[in-house]
DNA sequence: TTACCTGCAAAGAGTTTGCAGGTAG
DNA sequence: CTACCTGCAAACTCTTTGCAGGTAA
């Protein structure tokens, strides 16, 4: 038993029983040093190697919505083809690299600080995301 | 006949024959003094009253991506569920009211000028998107 | 007349739901 | 034992494609 209590927690408090199906995701999702950047269709692929098996994609939508809910999973758009799911739930930004179609995480620290000088009446903000588009330089 | 000859020409530069079903979705997209935001379904519904009858989805998607193609129209995504078409391709960024779910446009003069401080080798910086998300504040 | 367009319906992709057998508590 | 979970397949939604009749050039 490596950190499997750990997932057995975060699987718990998103209501979801532990599962082996759903701790190796959680080992996927979680088990790194670095944050993780995927797609259900990735994550889905990872998983059927990692697992030796195909795990239902009803059972991977449903886990990520769970931790997603729970607030351990970020969702993130690019455009409509995709949509990506980020293991790091701090506030931060992204480069979005248009020719290998990844993401990748900007710290608070590379962005200057951003100022909303126009407010609307009756509404507060609740996030500022900026998302930086990059492509070959050639 | 009123700025029909404006919506033949943006038809013809995307590649469009000029009919009828095509220039009332110019009419309903580019014949306002302030910029539209809507998705495929708003569209579909506003098109279906206005021309009295149902305009095909396939003439209206069709439609949309050649403007978007030639850059009349802009693509935005907020979150997976909700993807956006804007008339403004001007550089500028957005509110999205998540109440409303509606998208309302921040002049660049609105938001402070943004500074990366990190870099890619070989990668250049294609564009700085900023959204800023809103609530309701009680 | 010819090539393109419309409307409809059918096909695809991605996501969700329902159900019967299986597993956690 | 009971409630929840898995895997599969079917359903659903959004978007795209194919086809037969219609329209622009």
């Amino acid at each position: 038993m490596k950190n499997n209590s750990i997932f057995i927690d975060k699987l718990r408090s998103s209501g979801l029983r532990p599962t082996r199906q759903r701790i190796k995701i959680c080992e996927v999702l979680f088990n790194r040093e670095k944050t993780f950047h995927f797609s259900i269709n990735k994550l889905n692929k990872i998983l059927e190697k990692e697992f030796g098996k195909k795990i239902s994609l009803a059972t991977i939508y449903n886990t990520v919505k769970a931790f997603k809910a729970k607030g351990y999973l970020k969702e993130i758009s690019i455009n409509s083809d995709n949509s990506f799911f980020d293991t790091n739930v701090t506030h931060h930004h992204h480069f979005y690299d248009e020719n290998t179609e990844e993401l990748i995480d900007l710290d608070n620290r590379d962005v200057s600080k951003i100022k909303i000088k126009k407010i609307l009446p009756k509404k507060k903000i609740k996030s500022v995301e900026v998302l930086v588009k990059i492509a070959n330089s050639n």
